[in-house]
DNA sequence: CGACATTATGACACCGGTGTCAAAGTACAT
DNA sequence: ATGTACTTTGACACCGGTGTCATAATGTCG
């Protein structure tokens, strides 16, 4: 079985190459006639375009990268189906690239995949949509990039977030309404925008309802279960105990809850445990945890739609979007 | 800033395309001078070569694709993390395309994949290392493949799984030490090969201990949390109540834990509870969950490792393994 | 030192598309 | 019929590499 390239479609259908290229990009002043005849010899060849030839062509790979370090399996997953619709809605494909924000490896990283891959575009995720350095590497690169749930500032570059400290302002607002006044706080990884986000969204709450701050109330998580696990301990040991825990994402208010649990405490008779993300989890386990849930795919998806506008048409406006963060009140927060 | 491509850098060292190309892979029959030269020159201009003009040249793409549909986020994650580090390896990149099984979509929808990048090899995952169909297609398409988790008898296709059967068995003859009779079983989805043989492993665990299998006990769920919650609401209903419950993946079998605790089922005391796949839920919950880890990331990563072998020397022989499957005890099962 | 093998190098076609531009064809007004 | 504008088409260069083959340079040996 031959090859079917643009050339032998040409010479079977008696017309040139360009021709044919003229009908495989739907371009104009082909007269009907001869798009008619050309369209049935692909059909009848069962021609497919190559997509490099194309790709070298038009120096275009039609690939995104997309760019994690991140602990959350379910996080990574929601990333990769809002990426993956924007991609597939416009003929794109998405080439993963899980790699480590720390060290001088991480530019060096980077510079190998776009050396490897011509990627047309990177959607970064935390904490790389974070890291100033990469953005200012890809910016020397000139290669598009989308940022997707990052807080910093960057006004020349897409980005899509959602409401962190909103979010989690409701969040503490819900437990103080419930009569809890000894809220513990276990923080994310210092290395993302968000940790700080969901941070000040507690400490203002506690503040704009006369709760003083108690900074021994705090434990630093780094989003990962283990975290979780061991900032539960040093929560669970205090004296008094806390009456409420709100941890930065459900992975490590998981980790409280197990804890609990195995220390025969009532959840949330005894205390109550709130999370962050709406990840699958939070409504895997009893009692069901309440949480923010944060539109990650939807961000994700806007993100890689607007990066493949851009790499378009570079001169399309820089899109910078911040979605609305929900609460969701489930049965491991109630009345103190 | 110009281009830095081949041609610049043939013209800037004073020699042809050709010797540059040689340099660049490597090749006998440069002299050490010209190579030196060549390389220095790879250095001032900071050269990189394009990989799409490669691929065109080579009719290469170095990407490998990766198929999945499957509910389990942490079953896809690991399956990616065991092929990206097969590729990462050999310098190939990864691109990731779920879809539906079902339908007949599917083909069309990987031939729509293979038309719009040229992927150099395909790894297929359950339920798609299970679909005869669509090994057959991807057989006249004569691209590369290989299949991860498949109990599927096909000789002519490199395939990596677990020995799902015997993990069964050896769970099952645990509960049955336990001095469990009555043990449910929750059957994973139909278009699954592991399904059949982790119920087989069962089926036969009971046999060969003299416990009469009771239809009655078994539940049809698909590997889904969902799946399991109905199937855990069928089972918790029986009466008498069975002693114990064995679930086909571990996130059936939280549902099983979080309707037992609602219920006020005292977990192991009231009843045992296992999964299958040592997901990270079965850790995270409480009490952990026993079950059977299946090392998904190393038959990826060895299914891959012999794709790219595969690729680069079509005449490699064709690799089967079947990798041991191991029970690991936890705190949701104990003597009844 | 000449005959011959071996190594080093470059010219050129090629991979399969797209972009540019000129030429040919067609429509319509004068 | 002729001029003009517009549509349709193809020739050819080009994207940035690799493969083939001829030729030039070097090494080896009697």
């Amino acid at each position: 079985m031959k090859k079917v390239t643009i050339n032998s479609v040409a010479e079977y259908a008696g017309v040139s190459k360009k021709t044919v290229s003229r009908v495989l990009n739907n371009e104009p002043n082909v007269s009907p006639a001869t798009r008619e005849k050309v369209l049935k010899v692909f059909k009848e060849l069962d021609y497919k375009p190559n997509p490099i030839a194309r790709g070298l062509a038009r120096n275009k790979s039609f690939i995104i990268g997309c760019l994690y370090d991140n602990p959350s399996k379910s996080y990574i997953t929601r990333v990769q189906s809002g990426a993956l619709e924007a991609c597939h809605k416009f003929n794109y494909n998405l080439l993963i690239h899980p790699c480590e924000l720390r060290g001088d490896e991480l530019i060096h990283n980077v510079d190998q995949l776009l050396t490897t891959s011509r990627l047309d575009g990177l959607v970064l995720t935390p904490p790389f949509s974070d890291s100033q350095e990469l953005i200012d590497f890809l910016k020397t690169q000139n290669i598009p990039f989308a940022r997707v749930a990052s807080a910093l500032e960057d006004d020349t570059s897409i980005s899509v977030r959602s409401n962190d400290e909103q979010g989690a302002y409701e969040l503490t607002e819900h437990l103080i309404s419930l009569g809890h006044k000894e809220i513990a706080f276990i923080k994310g990884h210092q290395d993302h925008s968000a940790t700080e986000k969901r941070f000040s969204g507690y400490q203002n709450a506690l503040l704009n309802h006369g709760i003083e701050f108690n900074e021994d109330l705090v434990a630093q998580g780094n989003f990962s279960y283990h975290s979780g696990a061991d900032s539960a301990k040093q929560i669970l040991d205090l004296e008094p105990m806390p009456t409420a825990v709100f941890a930065s994402n459900d992975y490590m208010a998981a980790a409280v809850l197990k804890l609990a649990t195995q220390r025969q405490l009532r959840v949330p008779e005894d205390i109550s445990i709130a999370g962050f993300d709406n990840a699958p989890i939070a409504r895997h386990i009893w009692p069901g945890l309440t949480t923010i849930a944060q539109p990650v795919e939807e961000m994700t998806r806007q993100a890689v739609e607007q990066l493949i506008l851009q790499i378009s048409d570079p001169s399309t406006e820089v899109y910078q979007k911040v979605l609305e963060a929900k609460l969701i009140t489930r049965e491991s927060t109630a009345e103190k």
